[in-house]
DNA sequence: ATGATTTTCACATATTTATGTGTGTTTTGA
DNA sequence: TCAAAACACACATAAATATGTGAAAATCAT
């Protein structure tokens, strides 16, 4: 028996919810609510496998009660419920620690698959959801092959700058003598193009060098 | 008519699923191959609507593949197939474009289903991957509500700062005076707690203040 | 084996940066 | 309206950085 509880506040949607989840075989609601406001008490109270959570709540809104539940507790499953397929949305729930996002229009029958799948430890996405996911990751920064050829002495000293040590400091580290740091960063500089600590320490940032 | 090209090295398998793509309503297997050595002519003759693409494959991977494919052709749905759901290679994939990514241990029926999907926009997972794929996000870095309070005016010139300027050229672009920009920078240091520029680029960049 | 690169060090010097201590306006929030 | 920031500027000085030139050992690759 998966034990679900529902944060939704449209009332029509939570009697729908409540009545297509407990009449079905397997599923129990256990309580639902317009708002989190008092999540966390609930959530002790009713010990639920699953929460279906609205994004667009009154008061406290979705992302904010899934930031509540996940910083108290990681093991209840938890899948977002949403109207629209909000891109910044998504990607803050993801970020937060939900198990799953459902579009609302999500047809019945799938949606019972979908909170099953979420409570045996999967991901339920609708695919609309996994697209824009996919895009993310898509648009994410190409790991740079950036080739400048800095030599191992040299990724080490570069290093040591980026984390903000002086010229003295490295030298001390290194066990070298001052004039050799000196020579290795005027090397990094020829090679990444650049004539200041500043700008090498950005670079590195920039192109993840490090 | 969903036209499908198969890339997977394991006869077996290749055999097997062009088989039950091809029998199925709607779908037409145009070619299969072991490897994609020669994918771009491939693709260029056959002009598929989705790929099917093993990761694991001798001689030019399945990763290397999606990304050549994806130099020339933003258009052709397609969907990655591997035997283990490994972290690194599903990265790697959605990164580069890949639209979908299912296990081989897919159900039949439900492999046609997501092909199905790809075809017309979507972006199937199985829940394994979903799942790995969620826990990605909730592992990127929070976005950091660190708090400097800088002003503006300090805020701007550590933009400088990052873009590798030096004092008396920001003095110049913010027409100001030298002394007043050293000031500027004082007042960083101290909300930033560090004691020097490229301390500063470093923590601009490590908590994305700009 | 040998030419190329890397690593190490030295000396010199101009520029930049970091830090301290002030003084005054202007803006902003309580 | 009044204190607290923010913004602007000045002068001074010690420390750090950037740049040049040169050169010897160690390491690597062909």
């Amino acid at each position: 028996m998966i034990r679900v509880l529902i944060y939704e506040d449209n009332p029509q949607l939570r009697e729908g919810l409540t009545m297509l989840i407990d009449g079905s075989e397997g599923f129990n609601v256990v309580a639902s609510y317009k708002n989190c406001n008092n999540i966390l008490s609930e959530l002790k109270t009713w010990e639920p496998d699953v929460l279906l959570m609205d994004i667009d709540m009154p008061g406290v809104n979705g992302i904010e009660g899934l930031k509540k539940v996940r910083e108290i507790n990681q093991e209840v499953k938890i899948l977002m419920l949403t109207v629209f397929d909000d891109n910044k949305n998504v990607f803050e729930a993801l970020k937060n620690g939900a198990n799953g996002y459902l579009l609302k229009k999500t047809p019945p029958a799938k949606l019972l698959e979908y909170i099953g799948d979420v409570a045996s430890g999967g991901a339920p996405m609708t695919s609309s959801i996994a697209t824009q996911v996919l895009k993310m990751f898509s648009e994410l920064p190409q790991q740079s092959n950036n080739e400048y050829n800095l030599s191992e002495r040299e990724k080490q000293v570069l290093q040591f700058l980026v984390n903000g040590y002086s010229y003295k400091m490295i030298a001390n580290d290194m066990f070298i003598a001052i004039d050799t740091v000196r020579s290795h960063i005027k090397k990094i500089y020829e090679k990444l193009h650049v004539n200041s600590k500043s700008e090498a320490v950005a670079k590195a940032f920039k192109d993840k060098l490090l």
